[in-house]
RNA sequence: GCCGAGGUGGCGGAACCGGUAGACGCGAAGGUCUCAAAAACCUUUGCCCUUGCGGGCGUGAGGGUUCGAGUCCCUCCCUCGGCACCA
């Protein structure tokens, strides 16, 4: 392969070069054979990219190649990597833009993924194309529609009734997640409410485990807690008011508190608008305003309903509850700040201690009642604001005055319990997952709806349903799925009774398609199975996942449960998909976001053209820490495009041969003391710090123009190969090697005795200050480096007409002579 | 408002457990080579005072602990990301 001859670095012949050999050689893929018995697997995992008609953009490209690296790093230690790429290609995105373009996402995306694929080999990523994954696939989604049937025949889905976030723009049902502060995640409309049936997974029974097994599994410190603050665990207990009605008893309603400890000042009750007791709460003489503050409610989109500044808006039903503490008869409101997905969309107000209640009970003239007193105040403490604090002794709370917080809420609740008005409870603001989507683009659900025999599974052997072809894939106001206007589709004979039924024409979420893909991947040789028992068991759960950290809380939340649910089914022998998780960073350029509106964005193709693949994903990797991303200035990338060059000339003089003499020694040390460092770093992925020890070390290899050795060198060379992988194997093969140095574990060792130097150079402080350094052994005791200390001319000069009153001595460090002004001493004493 | 990350030279960023702040790179200045330029290489480069030796100041602001603080503690300001009427 090497040219004799040939010493100039042309990257980007080499790159090609070796980029066909790896395909020729199969250097990345594993056999069927090579999955089975693979000796040390090691399943390195990177967020899938959807399949853009713009091509990769730098922030795909920073991700693969900082996952890449890890991969690569792995596999030079010895592990069998197994490094796959796939499309996330169904969903939303790819459909809007197949609407705006007017060419039909089925044509659309396989041209897309073709120019992926160009870009991702073009990069030098170690992907296993032959176990790759297209999401739009049939043979994939057939699958994706058996883990809903597996769902569905364990009760894990269902379908109800519920009130849902429309876009009104995409004209589709979004799930909470995908609303970000009342607006459509991916246009930004404003999101309006409305009650359809739709598919629901039942994530909220995994809520209580998805959120304890955070505690074992070792992730991104921020995931774990967007995670946690995701599933809102909220402990506290649900409270019973009777609603007072002496002709006809019976009628309760159930709030949800964290403060049943306050229960004293409840002085009102409001229940959501949609609350289902209103009608029955409600007097003939309010009912018109009640009803039309519903009307209103109703018609209002979530933008404005989930305002917190505006004013706190609601009426009176004109009926009343008892509290069940003071006995007392206090009236029920509604009002939209009462919400009814949490909780039991009811709340008892205490206006003294929530700052919410307050607002609205002096909006609109209600009583507030203190029932906890903090240090200084009394029960008849004016309250200017609600006191939310749960520190404090409880007052005008009957039996309950004087007991602090903590045993007075144990007290009451304690209490309540006997008498049925209380039960403990733990709520939860995690929802049921909704994957019900009124779209074309995305696999069916598979179900067939029959008038006798209701929702029907399709028979497993009858998957793929296959989405139809049809030219006419818009979403349409009427909220129902283009699909229904394909009657030849849906019209089908129902699977058990075979009287006339309706197939499901609704498509599943995206993030479905998503949530198990990483099982999909060593098993993509199977078409009778989604994910081979044996193989699985070798190579999941996921060694090392990297991703950003938008997906934090959906793909990976959902995926965790998906895998969680697999695991009761006996289908999966592990509960957690991914061992470790790194969220990666994001790439800015020249201090700003880089945006299409902002006509800034960086396009990598012309910068890999020019300066070749290994100088830009090094490059990227020495912006900054890859955990948090980094500024990418234009003019930055001639440094590590010189150290590439400097790498080159090292190992391929221009004139003459490579010296075959032993290391320097001083050079040898150096070069220990990097692959530690670099070792350590890349375990850690602080690519950017060992990236500048390397160069560091080049620079001690050469320097003053020395000759640098090839035992000085062939040690670099492996270390880079993680980042630039195709200059290192050009450079390997020079060194006479004929296999690939990704094969066979050459990451060089390091010995720790080799580290050391013989001398230390040590500072000498004179209180505090840094007056000169000397030079020691290392080990060197005090009293010698005090004595080298006070020959340093500088030193000795500041030591003058002092008193030494004190010496701190760090080995191999520091030293401090702590002294005063000789005259003083007397003075002080 | 709550949660998370962060604030260090002209710029991107280093700094183990409290021990020489500014590694590495960019940029800039000077030089070598060249007819010239590019590339490459060498030197300098936190700020201020000083011919030099050296000295003073310096990690968002203010206080504290310590022989010693970018690092620990308290108060505050700002930036970025996420969540947000969640009872």
């Amino acid at each position: 392969m090497s040219v004799p001859g040939d010493k100039a670095y042309d990257p980007s012949s080499l790159e090609r070069r070796w980029q066909a050999r790896w395909e020729r050689d199969r250097t990345n893929s594993f056999s069927l054979e090579e999955l089975r018995t693979a000796r040390r697997p090691y399943f390195n995992l990177m967020m899938f990219p959807y399949p853009s008609a713009e091509g990769l953009h730098v922030g795909n490209i920073y991700a693969f190649t900082g996952a890449d690296v890890h991969g690569r790093f792995k596999r030079l230690q010895g592990y069998d990597v197994f490094e796959p790429i796939g499309f996330d290609a169904f969903g939303i995105h790819s459909e809007n833009f197949a609407l705006k373009t007017g060419k039909h996402p089925s044509r659309l995306i396989p041209a897309n993924i073709v120019n992926f694929q160009r870009q991702l080999r073009r990069i030098g990523g170690m992907f296993d194309w032959d176990h790759t994954v297209d999401t739009t696939d049939p043979e994939y989604y057939r699958w994706t529609q058996w883990l809903f049937l597996q769902f569905f025949r364990r009760g894990l889905a269902e379908k109800k009734g519920a009130p849902v976030n429309w876009c009104p723009s995409c004209m589709t049902v979004l799930a909470n997640e995908q609303v970000i502060v009342g607006e459509c995640e991916r246009c930004g409309t404003g999101v309006e409410q409305r009650f359809i049936h739709q598919w629901f997974l039942k994530i909220t029974d995994y809520a209580e485990r998805l959120l304890r097994n955070l505690e074992r599994i070792d992730w991104s410190d921020s995931t774990l807690k967007a995670q946690a603050n995701w599933i809102g665990r909220s402990e506290g207990a649900q409270l019973r008011f009777p609603v007072y009605r002496p002709r006809a008893p019976g009628l309760i309603v159930e709030v949800f508190t964290t403060r049943p400890d306050t229960v004293f000042g409840a002085t009102y009750v409001v229940l959501a608008p949609e609350h289902p007791l209103v009608d029955d709460i409600a007097t003939d003489d309010r009912r018109a305003e009640v009803e039309a503050y519903r009307e209103r409610t109703r018609a209002m989109d979530l933008v404005a309903r989930r305002k917190i500044e505006k004013d706190k808006t609601g009426v009176f039903t004109g009926g009343f509850c008892v509290n069940p503490a003071t006995g007392d008869r206090v009236p029920v409101w509604i009002a939209d700040y009462v919400l009814m997905g949490y909780g039991t969309g009811a709340i008892m107000a205490v206006p003294g201690h929530d700052e919410r209640d307050f607002d609205f009970a002096t909006a609109h003239g209600l009583p507030i009642t203190r029932v906890v007193a903090a240090a200084g105040e009394d029960a008849d403490t004016p309250l200017a604001k609600a006191y939310e604090y749960p520190v404090g002794v409880l007052v005008n709370s009957g039996i309950y005055d004087g007991l602090e917080v903590d045993p007075g809420r144990d007290a009451i609740v304690t209490d309540l319990c006997k008498v049925r008005l209380a039960r403990r409870r733990v709520t939860y603001r995690l929802h049921d997952w909704c994957i019900s989507r009124q779209r074309y683009w995305g696999p069916p659900i598979p179900i067939v709806h029959c008038e006798e025999c209701g929702p029907v599974a399709v028979p497993e052997e009858e998957l793929p349903v296959l989405l139809p072809e049809v030219e006419d894939f818009r979403p349409d106001r009427s909220g129902v799925s283009p699909l229904a206007r394909v009657r030849d589709w849906y019209e089908v004979p129902c699977p058990e009774c075979d009287g006339e039924a309706r197939r499901e024409t609704d498509v599943s979420d995206v993030f479905l398609d998503s949530a198990w893909y990483f099982l999909r991947y060593p098993s993509t040789d199977f078409d009778d199975r989604p994910f081979d028992r044996e193989i699985t068991r070798r190579w999941l759960p996921v060694d090392m996942y990297i991703g950003g950290n938008e997906h934090a809380v959906l793909h990976l939340l959902y995926s965790r449960f998906v895998v969680m649910a697999l695991k009761d089914m006996g289908l999966l022998d592990f509960e957690e998909p991914y061992d470790r998780f790194r969220a990666h960073g994001l790439i800015i350029r020249e201090g700003a976001k880089m945006s299409k509106s902002k006509g800034n964005v960086i396009i990598p193709d012309p910068i890999i053209e020019r300066y070749g693949a290994d100088t830009f994903r090094l490059y990227l990797m020495f912006l900054g820490p890859f955990a948090e991303g980094g500024d990418y200035q234009d003019q930055g990338i001639s440094g590590p495009h010189g150290f590439l060059h400097r790498l080159w000339e090292s190992v391929v003089p221009e004139e003459g041969e490579l010296s075959a003499e032993e290391a320097d020694e001083g050079v040898e040390r150096k070069l220990h003391q990097t692959i530690k460092r670099v070792t350590e770093q890349l375990a850690e992925l602080r690519y950017n710090t060992a990236i500048a020890a390397m160069m560091e070390y080049l620079n001690a290899v050469r320097a003053g123009g020395r000759r640098p050795r090839r035992a000085e060198v062939e040690p670099l060379v492996c270390m880079v190969a993680p980042f630039a992988p195709h200059i290192a194997e050009e450079l390997w093969r020079r060194l006479g090697h004929d296999e690939s140095i990704f094969e066979g574990a050459n990451w060089p060792a390091f010995d720790p005795a080799r580290c050391v130097k013989n001398d230390a150079r040590i500072a000498v402080q004179v209180n505090g200050r840094v007056r000169g350094t000397v030079l020691a052994p290392v080990g060197a005791d005090r009293d010698e480096v005090m004595a080298r200390a006070r020959a340093e001319a500088n030193v000795a000069r500041h030591l003058e007409g002092t008193y030494v009153r004190r010496i701190v001595h760090i080995p191999d460090r520091l030293l401090n002579f702590v002294v005063v002004r000789a005259a003083g001493v007397g003075r002080a004493r």
